[in-house]
DNA sequence: GGTTGACCAGAAGTGCGATTCCGGTCAACA
DNA sequence: TGTTGACCGGAATCGCACTTCTGGTCAACC
């Protein structure tokens, strides 16, 4: 048990992914997973404790796999980091991504998968260090008011306009995003060219914290913990 | 039957306000709504065919109420109907309706009520008469992308933000518009002091517009509709 | 030691008859 | 003529027994 098959533990999940989209969390067994890999219902349970944390490893993998394209695009071109290039890539790269959407929208079903999940923490803390960061070197305005507020309100539209009401439906998702980065352009950034010596050191400072986000989400993944809970 | 009395009605729309508020649609019944202003129930029915047109008619009052309250603040002060000024007060007036916050809330609950009302397309028509007369008379930018879908999802965040998360329930109604109106300011108005000449033609015509609203509000408020849909 | 799948308990779903509820009508009444 | 409330039918809800499903275990097997 000690050391079980990790390139095995992908192929669970990948089907898990599967099935996830096909039918929603509530109609897959575990059992179909299993047969799905052609592997036995119980190996499954090696690798982690129950359904939940299963489906908590698929979604922290899928959150890796995104995050790590950012730093891709942030490592080609440090300018990714700018607010508004930095909200739209991330706006962009989600709504690719349709696990990532799937529980975005699946408030029913799912819940709880990422929830309660100590990784909120986490990803406030990177917010809050994206906002400091950004304030410190000049590449967010000074007078915004309720800066993490406003973020987030401006933000959330984007996201969820698409899921209720579908009056825009038709237009192309490079095009939100485009709108969404002039919003951020605009509201948020101070007007002028911004100073390359300051892009380059958030870049870098960024860039650590996400891949140290990166390493914790894969830590996780598969990390089954053989203790039993008591009671 | 020819001219029941409108004082009347407006008392059965308190009742049913009241009532929604408590119980929600489903559970409040005509006879509920009766027996609380002291008539019969057959009565209500002399007002309003039905019990969906019943609470179509509390929500072109509360609407039409709305936009008087708009209104009076457009002719207190022309300078209301800057975009910033406007959304951010249309935000204030909203949430501080209990009904409409209940209404737009409320989508499980009392679909249908406002949802494929005919009103709709009223609506939308002054939407893209505001952004018209805006950009004609330049208080809103020429540059701003897909303005309709920006202005859209901007702002909705605002008005779900509240809703699910509670993550900003702590924050005063008042300071999110104004983060509102902030970001409505610096994204799609141009810098600069607006022509006070605009303001006041801008006013002129968005007034009568916002009062055409209100009246076919309050026409369809006590239109009881005598004929019968065939079939 | 690693893996399996038959097995179990309890949770979730189903079918359906009994019951309650309520929108809408209309004969009777004031 | 305006108003009422008893009444009706259909729809929603409830109760409950019966069935199916499925997460998790563990003895047996490789």
């Amino acid at each position: 048990m000690s050391h079980p098959n990790r390139e095995r533990a992908d192929r669970i999940l990948d089907a898990a992914g599967e099935l996830l989209l096909r039918m929603g969390y509530r109609k897959v067994a575990v059992d179909d997973i299993a047969r799905a890999v052609g592997i036995g219902k119980g190996t499954v349970y090696l690798h982690w404790r129950n359904k939940e944390l299963l489906f908590q490893a698929l979604m922290m993998r899928e959150s890796a796999d995104l995050t790590d394209e950012i730093l891709g695009r942030i490592e080609a071109d440090p300018a990714t980091i700018l607010p508004h290039r930095m909200i739209s890539a991330s706006y962009l790269v989600t709504h690719r991504r349709p696990l990532v959407m799937a529980m975005l929208r699946g408030n029913a079903d799912m819940f709880g998968s990422l929830g309660d999940l100590a990784l909120r923490k986490q990803q406030d803390e990177l917010r809050t260090q994206f906002e400091e960061t950004m304030l410190r070197h000049g590449l967010i305005r000074s007078d915004v008011p309720n800066l993490t507020y406003a973020l987030n309100a401006s933000t959330l539209g984007f996201y969820l306009g698409d899921t209720l009401s579908g009056e825009f439906e038709g237009i192309p998702l490079e095009e939100k995003a485009e709108v969404l980065a002039y919003m951020i352009r605009t509201s948020f950034e101070p007007s002028g060219e911004p100073d390359p010596r300051a892009v380059a050191d958030v870049a870098a400072e960024l860039g650590s914290a996400l891949e140290e986000l990166v390493s914790v989400y894969r830590k996780g993944i598969y990390a089954h913990d053989p203790t039993r809970a008591p009671g």
